[in-house]
RNA sequence: CGGGGUAUAGCGCAGUCUGGUAGCGCAUCUGGUUUGGGACCAGAGGGUCGGGGGUUCGAAUCCCUCUACCCCGACCA
């Protein structure tokens, strides 16, 4: 992408109504922008990263077995009546009429709607076990929303919902879930944490939570030091810092992280409300059990920004970045050296199937690598005369203090990237 | 919903106490000088001071009211 024309809206100044600094950060580098309290436009510029995690997201879902639809955001309120939830959900669901003045709620989740599907379309165990998902925006009336993205109402959800003939079942594609979940998060590049949690008003048994780990979390988890043991605090109870863990392994200690991804198991609650069932080996009617899997897409983007951003501003994984690489030419306007050797490099990079940015906006080289810095482009190629006259080329990674040299040609950009 | 706060140019703010018709920095535009970590000089454009009502000769400023947004608490991916 050359960036002139780009529509990138970079800021000085640190917006006054952000508090954390992910969220000062989006805003700062125009990744979004606030429409009213928890509503945000995804700016191309966020948009790009939002992609990037939605697509990590949708290809290990397929590789784990599952297939995608995509369900209506818009769901009439007799479903949530059958199942006891269009009460139980409060004023957390956004609730519309229609011209008919029929009752309906801009869907917060979807258990209801795939459970009715579900029953329309699947009669036999033949059929099962089976896993569908989609990605969607979720609308959630919060009490307070906050940190942009992160406690959005309106915001970018995975999720997947399984049916099972019994138990054994279940069990067996939560366990594929989770290590598909495990997967997303390891291939996202961030540092997280699995946690027992408490099943809310979802319903059913057994549940785990998937953090990204962040000073600034929201949320407080019990880990154990030397051990596997780790719970939300819900889940932890009485447990405090320095107990030994309740396995009996290691020591609590207390870390914060950002929820990102909840697994759950359901058991029949759904489908046994909605009166769902399907015949088994004997031919007898079965109620399916079920299970149903989460990940916030939307709040990953903040997360990750929370867990690895710097003075200097945010710092992506390769995955995820809006560009993997930026080329910065010095005196792009004056020297044509510089700007036909840009040209040749973006060129064969695009070639090479690089996401590069060209910053062919002109700018002194100041504004130009504070922006690339505040952007958070994982690697970055100064082009310049000085370099140009020794034959080389400079090439940083974010995280690094120091600048190498390199020859300048795409190989060996390249090369400089892997080695990173 | 309870408690606290804010609202003045695109962004960040001063001016409000003590009423006299709006200012600073950044950004933007023009010209010039500059050019390897957010340049400098000169000039310019941009505001129904959140909305409505009131007091007053006169309101950004005082009074009433409404709205939006932010922070602290319960909820969540």
């Amino acid at each position: 992408m050359r960036l002139a024309q780009y529509p990138l809206f970079t800021s000085k100044e640190t917006p006054a109504d952000a508090e954390i600094a992910s969220h000062q950060l989006m805003l700062r580098a125009g990744m979004i922008r606030r429409l009213a309290s928890g509503l945000y436009t995804w700016m191309p510029l966020g948009l790009r990263v939002l992609a990037r995690v939605e697509a990590i997201v949708r290809e290990e879902m397929d590789r784990a077995g599952c297939f995608e639809l995509l369900m209506p955001a818009i769901q009439p309120a007799e479903l949530w009546q059958a199942t006891g939830r269009w009460e139980a959900m409060g004023g957390e669901m956004l609730k519309i009429k229609d011209r008919h003045e029929r009752d309906f709620c801009f869907g917060p989740t979807h258990e209801e709607v795939i459970t009715t599907l579900f029953k329309g379309e699947y009669r036999s165990y033949k059929q099962l076990p089976v896993t569908l998902y989609q990605i969607q925006t979720k609308f959630r009336d919060e009490i307070r929303p906050r940190f942009g993205v992160m406690r959005a109402r309106e915001f970018l959800m995975k999720d997947a919902y399984s049916f099972h003939m019994d138990q054994a079942s279940l069990d067996e594609t939560y366990q594929r879930m989770r290590a598909a979940y495990i997967r997303v998060f390891e291939r996202l590049g961030v540092e997280f944490r699995i946690v027992e949690a408490d099943s809310g008003n979802i319903g059913g048994n057994r549940s785990e939570e998937f953090h990204v780990l962040a000073e600034t979390g929201e949320d407080e988890l019990m880990v154990a030091e030397g051990g596997s043991y780790a719970a939300n605090v819900e889940v932890a109870g009485e447990l405090k810092e320095g107990d030994p863990s309740p396995d009996g392994k290691g020591t609590i200690r207390k870390i914060r992280g950002i929820e990102v991804g909840h697994i759950f198991q359901l058991g029949d609650k759904y489908s046994q409300s909605l009166e769902v069932s399907v015949l088994d080996t004997d031919g007898k009617l079965v109620v399916p059990q079920m299970g149903c899997y989460g990940i916030g897409i939307s709040r990953i983007v903040g997360a990750v920004i929370e867990q690895t951003h710097d003075d200097a501003g945010m710092h992506w994984p390769d995955a995820i970045a809006p560009f993997r690489l930026i080329l910065a030419p010095i005196n792009y306007d004056r020297s044509e050296r510089v700007r036909e050797t840009c040209s040749r490099l973006y060129e064969e990079l695009t070639t090479a199937g690089i996401d590069v940015a060209l910053d062919d906006r002109g700018l002194r080289p100041g504004a130009m690598f504070a922006d690339a810095d505040l952007v958070g482009i994982p690697h970055r190629v100064v082009i310049g005369e000085r370099g140009l006259d020794a034959g080389k080329l400079e090439y940083k990674r974010r995280s690094a203090d120091e600048a190498s040299e390199i020859e300048p040609s795409a190989a060996a950009i390249l090369a400089a990237m892997d080695d990173a």
